[in-house]
DNA sequence: TCAATTTTTTAAGGCAAAATTAAGAAAAAT
DNA sequence: ATTTTTCTTAATTTTGCCTTAAAAAATTGA
């Protein structure tokens, strides 16, 4: 899972990266606002921790913006104080959730699970996320339905992982390839076509009825039955 | 291990405890707030199956009565709908996990052998840590499964420890490393590798059927078999 | 203190799995 | 019918991991 963090408070910046990847997350850090939203607006983040003082750009403006993107990003907002008035604009700007500063890190594991979950449902402890009659386990890379099991690769299981995430979305190859390969990679659309038929194959393997659906010139879908 | 339900639905509590008790847990069932809340608090168990919904007193005041009178039993929440209130509320109160019902009985039980294990794992006094049949006294350095034993290595014993304290999951080199060498060491995942090829020499050594597995991208797991 | 032993680290070669490439077949769109 | 897009497969390249041997460092004990 890849979380955002947008902080200009350095060290805490690095403090949050650090024991969020020792939480397993993939991290990225903005400094300021503008450069936050560029990165939010990128599609690839299953949560973003927003500051709400940031130089550039405040952060409930880098959330109206996310919003009015379309993206629906789960989004932690992080309040210097129990601002009482910034609480209520980001509840009507589309924060999911808040947590005062100073703040405890179990607490903020505790809701960046909580988030992930909601939306599509890496269920905590077991880093598993189900549709239909699939379970991917994120972490041991096991496909199961039923009673058969199959062991994926690592960017088989990302891809299914992300099919999983946006569950009832149609996922370009674009869109795919930013998440399993970055940014500035030089993969092609049919480095994504190869993986889509590897999973294919795989789905078949383990009798599931979810499979794979192509949007022709938009992407691909997960679909029940 | 001891497991509390507190649900008012006959029928699923019983259902609850039957799955329970066939997985070896030794179960109590109190069917209203007070009657759970009463249970809980005489400290004897070590998960917490916690309705939200309960005549006589709402499951999360139990859950924060339990917290206030200073128990950290892990609770286990269960919640009708997706409630992002209750689960605020909820993670505020001190859960430790949601279930949103109804839920999958698999799930469950991987959620409370996922608290289960967060607890309690090298056994007081004797400074020994069991998994499957091999057993490692992180004193002493020896590891031994039956009647067979050897000596481990400092680093070994850290690996081997490491490993167990994790059962279930995947651990990485990068954890590894920061485990064994330190955040800022120079240690490379060679390093990792090395150990990981000694100790399982010691376990073919000592004739354990524990064995450790590779998830290739991923990291190393401990299993039985 | 110095030699012997044990433990840790380094380094290299080999191997298997996974990632990538490329090309032709198939399917859909025009 | 032709073009474009997608699918599939096999071949190739790359990467990650394992193992081993030997060097270096630490520990032990005479």
């Amino acid at each position: 899972m890849r979380i955002l963090v947008v902080e200009d408070e350095i060290h805490l910046a690095e403090a949050l990266a650090q024991i969020l990847k020792k939480n397993n997350y993939t991290v990225d850090v903005s400094n300021d606002g503008e450069d936050g939203l560029d990165n939010a607006l990128s599609g690839i983040y299953d949560v973003i921790v927003l500051d709400i003082m940031l130089p550039k750009m405040n952060g409930l403006d880098v959330l109206e913006n996310i919003r009015s993107e379309g993206f629906d990003t789960p989004v932690i907002l992080l309040t210097a104080k129990n601002e009482i008035s910034d609480k209520v604009r980001g509840l009507d700007s589309g924060a999911d959730d808040y947590l005062a500063k100073p703040f405890n890190t179990e607490e903020l594991l505790a809701r960046i699970r909580a988030l992930g979950r909601r939306r599509g449902e890496i269920v905590a402890n077991t880093n598993t996320i189900s549709f239909a009659d699939i379970t991917l386990n994120t972490q041991t890379l096991k496909l199961s339905s039923g009673a058969s099991e199959i062991t994926l690769t690592l960017k088989e299981s990302e891809l299914l992982e992300h099919l999983m995430l946006h569950k009832g979305l149609v996922c370009s190859k674009e869109q795919i390839i930013e998440k399993l390969w970055g940014f500035d990679s030089e993969a092609e659309a049919n480095h994504v076509e190869v993986y889509i038929s590897f999973l294919r194959k795989k789905l078949a393997f383990v009798h599931s009825k979810a499979s794979i659906n192509t949007v022709r010139g938009v992407g691909y879908t997960l679909s029940e039955g």
